[in-house]
DNA sequence: CTGACCGTTTACTCAGACATTTTATTGTGT
DNA sequence: ACACAATAAAATGTCTGAGTAAACGGTCAG
């Protein structure tokens, strides 16, 4: 298995922000710095550091102010501009691209965005994205599911269980239940978006464990929906997980800071 | 094993103007390559002509083939890798990773994925995304559209009326007009998937073209969608657009060939 | 049969140079 | 004075060549 990214700057002891003076004896050559580059650069985009409109320094500037080589450093663009983050023209130079660009369902840039504190808004989009999709996703899987699926998704509610949301396992678990549906409906497109919807997933975890020392047990929730595609019940597993979703809603635009909003109603349609 | 010697890239679409004549020694620097490469592997990739697991000749030999220099090669594999399509290890060479992991909702990926034929179950795979997304980006846009969107729509249909489906034009008119309903719905993770879905929507223009003389007027539909969505009508937004998506399913899933559309014991592929 | 060792293969990085593209400026003609 | 073409400069794109680190696969000892 692989875990999305332990993204650990690999960049030596000394940060790019220059020793004064110390020259370490023929530091890093084969050591895989595109990684960490890509990754410092991402996070500083997604983070608002850099801002779309931008011209970034030339290339052998950059390199430098990196302490990298300039192939190393333009790998490490070509896979910004892969991602749809920035892009580069001879003359102009490398530009940031404006946010409609980026890919944000890319895992990486994903990951780079929750990086940093993401912004209210952008979690709410997320929030929507998986209020979409899963009810849907639910729906296909209580359809098409197999043992196998079925077998993950208990496997995990055992977890749950057993750890609770307040150890990383729990969550873990929590993840990998909702990432068990989707591979469920057995549709390469929409398990495609459990990178997005595992990164909504993890964050109604943390609001709740941030904002109540006793929050609500999300066990009979899930078990409702495991319940209902396990029996094959397609319209009672789009209902469960519909209320299951609805509620980490309210649990996490209420942890967010009231009404985050800048479309008010979203409370309205809670009426269950 | 052995690659045909003249495997001459695709030269950017722009100029290919020489190159197939006279081989001059300073054969083309500084000619942008590197996107030539990417799209050259991306299709192979796509098309299964490398197949998940397989590993790729090293770079040196890579490079030769393409006639590139290892710099052009490598940074056209750290795309491909960007994009989830390959992983790179010391001595492991280079191999291309399962399919669950390649990032089929970016752009070029799924621009890829059709530069072939696209195998009906991943046609499938996008409708059924389609079929999930846009009667909720729908009521969305119902809620939140504004002024600007109304009037995309308005122009996206006056477009399509004029040209109809038969023309370039009118099909490109066809995806602006969905484009529009997921700008509006104001969501940035939703409206990612404008390119997922508007491939879905020019595929079913595609295969309705190829299957009746006079397909069915798709003026009607859409309009039902806009006037919903124009006079804030939430639920009549929605459900015109599942009619919308409904209707293209069954045209699209009948022109396919068989009952594709219900997802049926149909593993007709030979190894998984 | 298991575990540690070691060489080979491969990707990764560095460095310096040149070609090409694009933008900005300048010059010229009307 | 304005439009348009030629030119200069700045940045990316590419090439060459070399050395380094890491992972795989076999070998040998326990």
């Amino acid at each position: 298995m692989d875990k999305p990214e332990n993204v650990k700057l690999i960049l030596p002891i000394e940060d790019a922000d220059d020793m004064s003076g110390t020259d370490r004896p023929h530091r890093g050559t084969g050591r895989r710095f595109r990684g960490a580059i890509v990754n410092k650069m991402g996070v500083a985009i997604l983070s608002g550091e850099y801002q779309p409109g931008d011209r970034m320094r030339g290339e052998i500037e950059s390199a430098e102010a990196l302490d990298v080589s300039r192939s190393a450093y333009r790998e490490a663009v070509q896979i910004l501009t892969a991602k749809g983050l920035v892009e580069s023209r001879p003359k102009a130079g490398t530009r940031i691209l404006p946010r409609d660009r980026w890919n944000i369902l890319d895992p990486e840039v994903l990951a780079w965005a929750f990086a940093g504190e993401p912004s209210a808004e952008f979690v709410r989009d997320l929030f929507e994205l998986r209020a979409v999709v899963e009810p849907a996703a639910a729906k296909l899987a209580a359809e098409r599911r197999r043992k196998e699926h079925l077998k993950c998704m208990k496997d995990a509610l055992g977890i749950m269980r057993r750890d609770t949301l307040a150890r990383e396992t729990g969550r873990a678990a929590d993840r990998d239940f909702h990432d068990a549906i989707l591979r469920a409906t057995g549709n390469g497109a929409i398990l495609a978006l459990s990178a997005s919807i595992g990164a909504a997933v993890k964050w109604t975890t943390q609001f709740k464990l941030r904002s109540r020392a006793l929050p609500r047990d999300p066990i009979p929730d899930h078990v409702r929906v495991y319940e209902a595609i396990a029996a094959g019940n397609v319209e009672e597993a789009g209902k469960a997980m519909r209320n299951l979703v609805d509620l980490a809603l309210e649990d996490t635009s209420w942890a967010m800071g009231g009404d985050s909003g800048k479309h008010a109603p979203q409370r309205a349609k809670a009426s269950n």
